[in-house]
DNA sequence: CGGTAAATTGATCTCCATCAAAGATAGTGG
DNA sequence: CCACTATCTTTGATGGAGATCAATTTACCG
């Protein structure tokens, strides 16, 4: 099964044998949960919904034999496949070379974005999932998250309050995610 | 295009607007390179061989018309961007919750089996990449990779000269890699 | 209202990055 | 064949970012 967000918020996350665990990413409306599992028809990861929400499930040989009649849907779910990996590769460069400041950063930038491609406020959202979840997703502990949080407050940064976002200054956001020539 | 290696090794790497680097992973024999460009038809991310290499060039628009035409096809090409996508949520893992020698351990454990898996031994291979490229993909810096060789090798766990490796308790590697209950 | 989960904040410690220098290797050309 | 150079690797010393441990405080919900 695929399944495609309505409405709601998700998180996905991955556990191995050995008891690691990590938040792989969260999905809003719009987008897809479960493309690992195309092709090999096991899915490798679980999905949770943070809040009350509709999906509407695809088995995959319904979906496997739509887009071999339809060229359009073939090419757009190669599209949605290979995005996905390229959102992969980000989150890979995150983990591997930004420090948390960067990384918590990147985080409410890109949430940012996608509120605003829905149409709800950029600069002024609720957070579907707590710091320990954040802090999985980003690498980093949720103590660490917290703090960074009330330094960007301290900063003038943004504004928060429990769940509660307001970015107050989104050019200093990107500016963190310019990293400066021998910056370490 | 995609590219399917047919002998050799690669390196694959991804370059952000400002400046930031990764290693994002690396194929050998029967791995196919550019699943990220399909359905858009851009790269994002770079491909250097580090030995002499052959590789077989096929066109998106082929690709795409032979797999509406074979659905064995189809599925498989599914199922191999599926995998890619489970195996960059491994390396999400890897960065956001190992430690150096963790990491190590992972990357000769999942070197050997692909050396295996194609005839070579699983043991006693030689590294075609550079400390330097190891540590950008696992996220460390060269001289932390040096070290953790040295460690393994002062253990017993492995024998290292420069770029030949000789993997002496598999078991051990495979053990770093079982995080105890508790463990940080 | 209690009771539980989440968040904040402080103090300390640890792992890895950083800085620095020497040693090994392969490739080049005399 | 051997010096010569650039690149890669190893090893040591020091420092810092974030983890860990611990204690409140705050929100949430039956």
């Amino acid at each position: 099964m695929i399944y495609a967000v309505k409405t709601g918020f998700f998180k996905n996350d991955a556990l191995l044998e050995d008891g690691r665990y990590q938040v792989t990413g969260f999905q809003m409306a719009g987008e897809l949960i479960g493309l690992d599992g195309i092709g090999s028809g096991i899915h490798t990861c679980n999905s949770i919904a943070l809040e009350d929400s509709e999906v509407c499930a695809v088995p995959f040989t319904q979906l496997e034999q739509l887009t071999s009649e339809i060229p359009t849907l073939q090419r757009h779910l190669h599209r949605i496949m290979s995005r996905e990996i390229v959102r992969d590769h980000g989150v890979m460069l995150l983990l591997g070379t930004m420090r948390a400041e960067e990384r918590l950063a990147a985080f409410l930038l890109n949430l940012s974005q996608r509120f605003l491609a829905r149409g709800y406020s950029p600069l002024d959202f609720h957070l579907r999932m707590t710091r320990e979840e954040i802090g999985s997703y980003l690498g980093l502990k949720l103590e660490t998250v917290s703090r960074t949080f009330s330094h960007f407050q301290e900063l003038g940064i943004i504004s928060v309050q429990h769940k509660h976002v307001t970015i107050t200054d989104v050019g200093r956001i990107r500016a963190m995610l310019t990293r400066q020539a021998g910056h370490p």
